[in-house]
RNA sequence: GGGUGCAUAGCUCAGCGGUAGAGCACUCGCCUUACAAGCGAGGGGCCGGUGGUUCGAACCCACCUGCGCCCACCA
């Protein structure tokens, strides 16, 4: 990309018109004045006629919407809308819509609590159906029809959407709100049914029947990237299964001995020599007396518990694995809701069969205790239970385990049983650009590590639902494997109340008619296509041509297996080449105390409050100061001195703008130290660039803001009194003031929009936010055969000069009587290019250079004068 | 168990092969015609540990320690 080319400033240009400048600058309600007038103005409306090339399009994250916006989301948008309005000044047009993620179970349980109501499918419809807000008291939790809930869910994240846009409005994003979607709308409802079918069509989605995690509070099937591993207490068990041929009985170890009645098998590793006598020959398990095989699978490990362990019909995913692989029969007794069935399996019988009625109805915490009383009894324990912790697997939003059941789901291929699609994932990823690139090989491992196809049914109610239904023959069967798919044109359907192509409301559940599919797609199935979504996939081609695929897609580091995976996926399958061209992954926000901030800890801080103290821009200018993927504290200290940047920034503009001199050019940049100035500043330029356009808004901020407190200290106190006496070496200061203004604020707009535009808005026609991207060719002409020391050396004198005052301690104005600076020979011919500012600055009556080997100055101080 | 990132001044972080930096906090000054929500000056560091590469290491390599995050088949 060529830096720093764009919008040169012709010599002859005006620098600095008639400013008119509040009595007292001030930030204070910058954010509500800017932001009412941006939008009154549509400063950041796409303008579509742009084509692909002229176009910067994002990605943008649509947030879960929840209560309140936390300072850690904030955090990373504010870094995203930075590089936006890089992007746009830069000369790009900025496709930035926004989203909200609204489907799921998040909302699902905002509305139960929220209201005090659960959806029952079997409830009818009640269109007058009138709810308040539930007390903290109201316990019990009405009935209400899926219709009813799902308007509910609708109703309650409306309402939290004006919020959000209202907060993301007041941090000063620059998204087009025309541009808004959410995840449960039409257009996302059809583009999830949409790319589903096509899926379907391929092949490359598919309803399996079999085992899946799945959590027995929510009563839904979860994905693999959905669990966490959770630290529990547990205990093991060794139990006693006696040999079907009388030999000695086999001991095993397990920490789930409820499941002693879905036991297929016992598994040992087919070297361990200690159980080889036993493989083929068959054992009787404890208490229920089923006779079962032992076998042998290498994932079988010698050296934990007994070296032998049971297999069961599933006490966890190796279970699955073996019983897959090993053809053993399936023996399930813990049902949907995580309780053992109430009638006894046909597998049991005589005292296996009454054993199993102790169990009959239970949770898997009170089958535990009542098989290991059963046990006791057998005398089949040995020895007391052993106390343990270990790692067991939970739903990320569940309380209980996760329980393994058999269902019917759909599936979507992610390349875990498919080496071909698994490596163009893994080019896929390679080809990706990844800010910072390291966040790369997180995703690299996930798709290495992928066990089994993405499961995205969920049995819920507020989702996108399949678009599917299925045929009911003649005796009232439903058939499960002959699906009848929508019409993409008439999408988006519910098939719970829209009937199937052929067929009339009336056949619904009738037998010759249909069943509507009764799941709804996992979250991340829709929010997988939110580039489709946007841009217009398959109803606005014109506007696909001009956004897709993408350049950026910037997100959180704990979703890349998720969202960021599933979006590759999606668009690797329908489209073939890759969403976007970069991603840009955000670092945690951490408190103080160096913990991750969350709700559970209670540490959480608003960004709002933290606007109302330190600004928007000085919440911005703290989340920009921290690179892409490093992880930040949440420290207010650090938000003061944004701040005072921006208040700074204000003062100066004050200063500069109120010189007056309406008519000075480019031109009129005389004087050395001006132009060394302006040189020092077009260095600045290039890199701040640079620095953007490689996703490093963080240097880029930083080399501008050490370049502004410098020109605030050094150079403006230098040139402040030849500034305000006019003359031609005057106007020289003033061309040379405005120059470095206009520049330094059209490179901090991006970081701090509000005071930016507040200042440009007195000297300048329209807004900073589309001015262009300041060029160090803007600079080059003035700053022409400048020698940048000038500056930098009589920095040094003043500093010394201010020293001694301190050491004194006397005021920066008193006078110095006599300075006397001494250094090689070039560098006294240096600074004598900067003697009259030197003089002024220092308040000097009495200035000599002598050539010498090292630098030394004197300074001697005037008397104090006499009190009258 | 594997992977990955971090470890520099009291705090938050830059620096990533050539004499230790910034902001905050702290100390001492200063009403100075942009700014007292300001300005100036100052104190403060065996750059986590141990080895190695190099003329030279905060920086490169190896190992170790501590913290965070991601993943793993968890009997």
């Amino acid at each position: 990309m060529a830096v720093g080319e764009l919008g040169a400033v012709p010599v002859a240009t005006i620098l600095l018109r008639m400013a008119i400048i509040p009595e007292k600058p001030s930030l204070g309600g910058l954010e509500a004045k800017w932001g009412a007038d941006w939008q009154a103005r549509g400063l950041y409306r796409f303008d579509r006629t742009k084509t692909r090339d002229q176009i910067y399009a994002i990605d943008t994250p649509p947030p879960t919407i929840s209560g309140s916006l936390h300072l850690g989301t904030a955090f990373g948008y504010i870094q995203v809308d930075a590089i936006a309005r890089f992007q746009r000044m830069y000369g790009r047009e900025v496709f930035y819509p926004m989203g909200w993620d609204d489907n799921g179970l998040p909302t699902e349980r905002r509305v139960q609590t929220h209201y005090g109501v659960r959806c029952d499918p079997n409830v009818p419809y009640d269109p007058d159906l009138a709810v308040a807000p539930a007390g903290k008291n109201d316990k019990a939790q009405r009935a209400i029809s899926r219709p009813n809930f799902v308007e509910l869910c609708q109703r309650l994240t409306e309402e939290f959407e004006d919020d959000f846009e209202q907060q993301w409005r007041t941090i000063g994003l620059s998204v087009d709100w025309d541009l808004t979607y959410a995840t449960i709308n039409d257009r996302s409802r059809r583009v999830a049914q949409l790319a589903f079918l096509r899926n379907l069509s391929r092949g490359e989605a598919y309803a399996a029947e079999g085992p899946s995690m799945w959590d027995v509070d929510f009563q839904t099937a979860v994905a693999q990237a959905e669990f966490e591993d959770r630290e529990v207490n547990g205990a093991f068990h060794k139990i006693a299964f006696a040999a079907a041929d009388g030999g000695d009985p086999v001991e095993i170890e397990t920490t789930r001995p409820e499941l002693l009645p879905s036991c297929v098998a016992l598994v040992a590793h087919p070297d361990d020599k200690r159980y080889a006598a036993l493989v083929g020959k068959d054992v009787v398990s404890a208490v229920f007396g089923v006779r079962l095989p032992v076998v042998v699978h290498p994932l079988a490990e010698p050296d934990k518990g007994t070296g032998i362990a049971m297999i069961c019909t599933f006490g966890d995913t190796t279970d699955v694995l073996w019983w897959r692989q090993l053809g053993l029969p399936l023996r399930s007794v813990i049902q949907r809701d995580g309780r053992f069935q109430a009638e006894t399996p046909g597998w049991l019988s005589g005292a296996g069969a009454e054993a199993y009625a102790a169990l009959a109805g239970k949770t898997s915490q009170q089958a535990r205790r009542a098989v290991v009383e059963l046990l006791r009894e057998a005398g089949a324990l040995i020895g007391e239970p052993r106390p343990c912790t270990h790692q067991v697997k939970f739903f990320e939003k569940g309380d209980r385990p996760l329980e393994i059941v058999t269902s019917r789901q759909w599936y979507i291929r992610n390349g875990a049983r498919d080496p071909e699609l698994r490596d163009r994932l893994l080019a896929a990823g390679r080809e990706l650009r990844w800010h910072p690139d390291f966040m790369r090989v997180r995703y690299e491992h996930w798709v290495e590590g992928l066990n089994t196809d993405w499961l995205i049914s969920r049995q819920r109610y507020f989702g996108v639902p399949f678009p599917v239904w299925y045929r009911i023959d003649d005796s009232g069967e439903t058939l499960w494997d002959q699906a009848i798919t929508a019409e993409e044109a008439v999408l988006p359907v519910d098939p719970q109340s829209d009937a199937p192509p052929g067929y009339d409301e009336s056949q619904r559940g009738k037998p010759g008619g249909f069943a509507g599919d009764p799941d709804v797609m996992d979250t991340w199935a829709t929010s997988s296509l939110t580039p489709q979504i946007t841009s217009g996939w398959e109803d606005d081609p014109d506007l696909f041509a001009r956004v897709f695929p993408m350049d950026l897609r910037p997100q959180g580091p704990e979703i890349i297996r998720t969202w960021l995976f599933s979006t590759v996926l999606r668009s690797l399958l329908e489209h073939g080449v890759l969403p976007w061209r970069n991603t840009s992954i955000n670092g945690w926000i951490l408190d103080p105390d160096r913990k991750k901030m969350s709700k559970s800890k209670g540490n959480v801080l608003g960004p709002m409050p933290l606007i109302e103290q330190f600004g928007a821009d000085g919440v911005r200018h703290w989340a920009c100061r921290a690179a892409p993927g490093t992880d930040t504290a949440a420290d207010p200290n650090q938000m003061k001195v944004g701040r005072r940047l921006a208040v700074k920034v204000l003062n100066a503009s004050k200063f500069v703008l109120g010189l007056g001199a309406a008519d000075v050019t480019a031109a009129d940049i005389i004087e050395p130290i001006d132009r060394a100035m302006l040189a020092q500043l077009e260095a600045v330029v290039a890199d701040a660039t640079e620095a953007f356009a490689a996703y490093e808004y963080h240097r880029a901020l930083e080399r501008t803001e050490v370049f502004f407190w410098q020109f605030c200290d050094d150079y403006l106190e230098l040139v402040k009194m030849r500034a305000y006496r006019g003359g031609a070496d005057g106007r020289s200061a003033q061309a040379a003031l405005a120059t470095a203004l206009s520049v330094l604020l059209r490179l901090f707009a991006p970081v701090m929009p509000f005071v930016t535009e507040e200042v440009w808005s007195w000297w300048q026609d329209g807004s900073v936010h589309r001015a262009p991207w300041p060029a160090a060719s803007e600079l080059r002409e003035a700053a022409r055969d400048a020698d940048p020391a000038v500056l930098d050396a009589a920095g040094a004198v003043l500093a010394e000069i201010r020293k001694a005052k301190s050491a004194e301690q006397k005021s920066q104005r008193h006078e110095v009587l006599s300075l006397v600076v001494e250094d090689e020979p070039d560098v006294v011919a240096t600074l004598q290019q900067a003697e009259t500012d030197l003089r002024h600055a220092g308040v000097v009556t009495d200035l000599v250079f002598k050539e010498g080997n090292e630098r030394q100055v004197r300074v001697q101080l005037a008397p104090d004068a006499v009190p009258a």
